[in-house]
DNA sequence: ATATCTTGACTTTCCCTGACCTTCATTTAT
DNA sequence: ATAAATGAAGGTCAGGGAAAGTCAAGATAT
């Protein structure tokens, strides 16, 4: 946890805890004053950290009165498996693969357990290929897995 | 007498002896700059000598504030998982991998949701490699999925 | 002779900033 | 009352820098 980008992500998802709605506001310049550091990089951190396949959506309107809106999703299972097989496509980079095991385990659609078994199945050094290989596999593997769990829970009444 | 190799081996797992949780961070440059190597030496130790084999799972981050962790399995409890793996090797056929899965299931390591899991993961269809590189990679996912299980359940009630 | 080690050049990923742009509300001038 | 000016937000993008990754070729050891 050592770089700015990481603590700024912290410091706002500690913030929706004490939001119950889900909807958080917060002001750009305000916050680069607050971490030290240019405007800009809030919109980095926004677009890196909060992108729709992490589950949050963002909004914001400038001038005066300006904000920047951050909205936590709430999901519908079966559409968001299908939503992530589709994003995974052919291929997939391990750093990719991550964030969509993270937060799979977020939403609660696999347990920690199953979310060890997931990144050691699509981690780099268990997977001897070459990179462009690799990124092909993890992407099937992934899909397999995530359709298995759909297959699962389907024929299985709903408790995880 | 030893070479840089192993030295750099040796000091890494010395550093094991400060960390009680098992997890290790280091960066890569200040490392080389250490021992007056090339940085990709580092590269070669980790992937020679802290492999899954030997009890190790490595991740890593580029840019700003990069990383490589490196955690030490706690994988040495269970005789009946390690029997598998032994077994597993460095290739192993789908009928094979098949009769091991329902194995565990039978034994109670795994769930019927983890069951099915691992079969998607290691299936036929999923990985579309030559029959001699798939059961090659079959194995190397086996092995880093029964080897995640027993970590995670090694350190269960420990912190992370 | 073979396997293992070591290096260096090049690549990729990620972080962070600064300069410049756009949008909006409010105030001021006509 | 309207139009222009002002100031206060937020947006964009390119570029520099800081890591780690890859690969092939040469060096060393067995």
């Amino acid at each position: 946890m050592a770089n700015l980008s990481d603590i700024i992500e912290a410091f706002i998802k500690e913030m929706f805890d004490d939001i119950p709605g889900g909807i958080l506001e917060i002001q750009r310049n305000e916050m680069a004053n607050q971490f030290r550091c240019a405007p800009s990089q809030i919109n980095y951190v926004l677009t890196t950290r909060f992108t729709l396949e992490r589950g949050y959506f963002v909004e914001s309107r400038r001038g005066g009165g300006g904000y920047i809106r951050i909205k936590k999703l709430k999901i519908r299972e079966d559409e968001f498996l299908r939503d992530i097989i589709e994003y995974i496509g052919e291929s997939i980079s391990g750093s990719d693969a991550k964030a969509i095991i993270e937060r799979l385990w977020e939403e609660a659609v696999i347990t920690e357990r199953e979310m060890r078994i997931l990144c050691a199945a699509v981690n780099k050094y268990n997977l001897p290929l070459s990179p462009l290989d690799r990124n092909i596999i993890r992407a099937r593997i992934m899909k397999a897995i995530i359709t298995a769990i759909m297959d699962f829970e389907a024929r299985k009444g709903g408790e995880l």
